[in-house]
DNA sequence: TTTTAAACGAGACGGTACGTCGCGTCTTTAT
DNA sequence: ATAAAGACGCGACGTACCGTCTCGTTTAAAA
């Protein structure tokens, strides 16, 4: 490993994402500035230009430090009791528990404003968060093939997307309560097939 | 019907709106100002501040003005061949056109910016866009219940999600090409059943 | 008179170049900030680049707001009791009173380096103070000339600036004390001729 | 002498001042930045600090290196060929010169601003460059004194400020163009006497 | 010759101010 | 009476420099 070249202050840089994910929860994604970001976190607005192009990037650095922890990627997949039905309605319940707790709420949802409208951020919120967590999805949906839970022909993006976009989508545009109740039903639906007579 | 009371301008009307669409398709939504938008509509500031609340709130009505054209509920429903399949394929196909047209995708783009960080916008959002059109779904999924196409017993808003939500997600979030192959195998996955063996 | 087509406040006007005045006999013109007048006048700083170019700009309207007071063009000229010497005597005695009172020093000295960094604020400050001023000057030495105590052919320009240069030079580079001695002494050195034998 | 007790890098200050004196010749002073300076000299910023405790005393040192060359203090004095006016016109046309030609005129502005804005500079620039050559010219009006050609009661601090502020001023405040005819005159205005009838 | 302490280049840091843009309000002018 | 025009106080933008503070790296004096 060669040497850093840079002297970037690690103490300003915890600073500005744990002010930047504050203060986000606190008054919102486009109320945010990075002027009041660098005033809470006792730093220089040039600190913050120097290392992130944007107000979003520092979001995703944020979340991405709070959620992953460190550099290790994420280890742990998603459970697998043997029932898939049981560890997918887990999984969105416990979605749904985060997603209805201000303290993820609101950082969540300025970041994936920012993403909504920042293309380049998009790739990299793709690259960096999407993907790692859909393989994670995608692995446990495979060892429900494995274990004849599953049709091995089915497609296993569509099924991730159609599990869980729809929660994402309800949550984003607030168009109706996220319970337990609606992603039991969305799994129940889902995973039960829906054509009528089975062919 | 009683007379209008306020002497609105509807010329100005139409120009904000008209000025609000073309410009947010032209340098997006956090990019866009009510101050450009009034230049280019050729009016006054204050003539939008005294119609409208926010930014987003004038993208709302232009996209209803610009998609429902009228007052008349949108009157006609999904289409109907008896094929159930295949009308929703048609519909997805249509959805996917409409995303890749940069003359709607960015003006919807923003409004969908503008509904995720307002939550008054967003219940405004869901009355007049999107319940409308998740009546509509549901109708022609009903239709398909009645015809024995799909079991009577399935939740038709979760059906309406699953099969929805996936495409705007991908959109929104750029996850993914939005291509008929993506939508058409959706539907495909969606709507044949997923366990294996079956029940 | 035509009717104003601007709708300039005054009191945002006057405020300015009061909190200019005050700022920069407080801190000086180095450490005065655009920023800072804008505050203490209780004004927007728009305001300020709305209608000045510069900070050196606004002190040259405070100046001439403070010292010429209104519209009618500085109406009295100097003093004329019939004695040239003692005449100029009086105005450079008053000048030194005047330079070396903080409450005028500071700004003069500030709108001072302003004009030496700025060469179209130059032009300006000669039309509108240095040039008004020099013919009152040459006014007085004329007066002199026709009442046979001045040489009808020396150089009224090349007089006044061998009169008054050297004390602005002394204030300006803070080359020596601003006295009356010295002053009275230049007076007469200047006026009494030097070269020995006389002509 | 003692030998050297800091291990000062004569290539860093050289390049130092070789850089500010450029770049304030090209932008002016108030644009001029240390941080510039130090970019175009190739130098850490620091350097500049450690041995100047501001910009206007770089520009001193710069002056005082490119006009005085080195250690030994300015040995020759103004020119004497016992005709004292057309000494002094020949001097001061020397000056003018000097004051037209843009890679002199524009680091002296640059000093004398910074002279004006700072009182300790303005301290030192009077002790090693004003008085060193008011000596000289008041050395050669005491020579003229001694051959006859002027009083011998005359102040000649009085004569130097006479004769040098005028121009001086005329330059400063750009209140004129910089002629032979303008100092010529001036020289034969002052050295004439001015009062008539002569005592 | 080797050591060693300074001065060095580089540049990150917490800040201040820049000059601009846009906010939402308010006032004036001209239909 | 209503609309365009746009000035106003305000706040944030992203940039430029401030002066201070580490960082390794010369480099020249002392050992």
């Amino acid at each position: 490993m060669p040497p850093r070249i840079t002297r970037r202050s690690d103490a300003a840089r915890t600073a500005i994402l744990t002010a930047a994910v504050e203060l986000v929860g606190e008054v919102g994604y486009g109320k945010s500035s990075i002027e009041a970001i660098a005033a809470r976190a006792g730093v220089g607005k040039q600190t913050i230009y120097r290392w992130w192009p944007s107000k979003g990037s520092v979001l995703l650095d944020a979340y991405l430090d709070a959620n992953v922890g460190g550099e290790p990627e994420d280890p742990q997949g998603l459970p697998n009791t043997g029932d898939l039905v049981a560890d997918i309605k887990a999984v969105l319940r416990a979605t749904v528990d985060e997603l209805n707790d201000p303290r993820f709420e609101r950082p969540l949802r300025a970041l994936t404003v920012a993403v909504l409208e920042d293309e380049s951020l998009a790739a990299e919120y793709s690259r960096r968060l999407d993907e790692p967590t859909r393989r994670l999805k995608k692995e446990r949906l495979c060892a429900a093939q494995r274990q004849g839970q599953l049709s091995p022909e089915v497609d296993l993006d569509a099924v991730v997307d159609t599990l869980f976009a729809p929660v994402a989508q309800r949550w984003l545009l607030r168009s109706g309560p996220l319970t337990y109740e609606y992603t039991d039903h969305l799994v129940e639906t889902v995973l039960t097939g829906l054509l009528w007579p089975r062919s």
